[in-house]
RNA sequence: CGCGGGGUGGAGCAGUUCGGUAGCUCGUCGGGCUCAUAACCCGAAGGUCGCAGGUUCGAAUCCUGCCCCCGCAA
């Protein structure tokens, strides 16, 4: 089995990893192109290809996958395997496949079809998500379901660590599933018709803390955010990103946005709805720190507002 | 040349305007109090003030060049 494989942020590492370590043939790896990145804007690979490059594979970065199907096909590959590539195929792409085209998609289908499941999976409180392998069609995240595997959302998940999960989960089952159509024994099921969600590409707009909200709320919100592209909220005058915030116990007494308390054990903020405590923040120009600093720095205080404006 | 913030004991910061003995909140170590403690009291150690040069009797502070970190925007 001759491997094509699709991707290209650190998430899609593991799987591709995974792929060679259990010995089949990567005749490619295809991701986005290099883009402007950082402060002086310095051209920057993905992180697959960096990887791909390490593992002496060859690299092929099209602007757009659709008008290089021939190159595809002169590579020999008889699979495609995608893993957020991040552009859409078309039938003309898929056909060239003789094995088929399989996608990982970290949540569990027909839930969060589209860009940025594992964020909104979070932000929405879900109890559970997972990673489903599929074969993939010209819809979007519609193709039939070969593999799916489970896994709780803690309080103490943020994005970060569910992808970092979810990525070893999808190393694991891209392995089994290749080895499945590999040996014709792969057995496909159709998505339900029910339990249908879409998501977009997170903005910055959507990351902001509103404190008139609940605490519960506000938590998944933050830590959806985390590590990209961050929630929210302005105080004393200064941007300040939320890293890290879970609901906690005790009455929230103060209008909603105000720093009730601010010790070494974390910030907490009254709500809408109950308390918030935040433990890891980053102000405007600052690193990111941890609420003991901010409080030893005397950086917040109890009585400090958190507003929608500087 | 996109805009801006910053580099000061182990951590987070003040001090820089207007040069003159290195300060705060913590942490660490030692001692005390306590049934006990992440609480409280007493004491101690620990700093080439990012790097290099310049001005000066004297530079964390003023001037010049460089390195590094970070927020926004792309």
């Amino acid at each position: 089995m001759k491997i094509i494989y699709a991707g290209a942020p650190a998430f899609s590492v593991a799987p591709l990893a995974a792929l060679l370590d259990a010995g089949f043939c990567v005749a490619a790896v295809v991701t986005q192109p290099d883009k402007p990145a950082g402060r002086k804007a310095v051209l920057t690979p993905t992180p697959l290809k960096s990887f791909a490059l390490s593992q002496g594979i060859p690299v092929l970065d099209f602007a757009k996958i659709r008008d290089h199907a021939d190159e595809l096909s002169k590579t020999g590959a008889d699979c495609m395997i995608t893993c957020a590539y991040g552009q859409i195929l078309t039938q003309e792409v898929l056909d060239r496949f003789a094995k088929g085209v399989y996608n990982i998609h970290t949540s569990l289908l027909p839930r969060w079809r589209g860009a940025s499941p594992v964020q909104h999976a979070v932000r929405a409180g879900d109890k559970e998500t997972g990673v489903t392998v599929m074969r993939t069609d010209v819809g979007l995240d519609t193709g039939d379901i070969l593999l799916r595997e489970k896994t709780e959302i803690s309080l103490s998940d943020t994005s970060a660590t569910l992808s970092e999960r979810l990525s070893q989960m999808g190393a694991k089952l891209i392995v089994e599933a290749v080895r499945a159509v590999e040996e014709g024994r792969a057995v496909f099921e159709k998505q339900p018709q029910e339990g249908v969600t879409v998501c977009k590409k997170i903005r910055k707009e959507d990351c902001f803390v509103d404190f008139s909200s609940g605490a519960a709320e506000l938590s998944c919100l933050v830590r959806a955010m985390n590590p990209e592209p961050l929630a929210f909220a302005y105080l004393n005058g200064k941007l300040a990103n939320i890293c890290f915030a879970q609901p906690c116990e005790g009455a929230a007494e103060g209008v909603p946005g105000q720093i009730v308390r601010a010790d070494k054990t974390g910030i907490y903020v009254a709500t809408g709805e109950g308390c918030l405590k935040i433990t890891e923040m980053q102000l405007e120009g600052g690193k990111k720190l941890k609420a003991a600093d901010l409080v030893n720095g005397r950086k917040v205080a109890a009585g400090d507002v958190f507003g929608a404006k500087r």
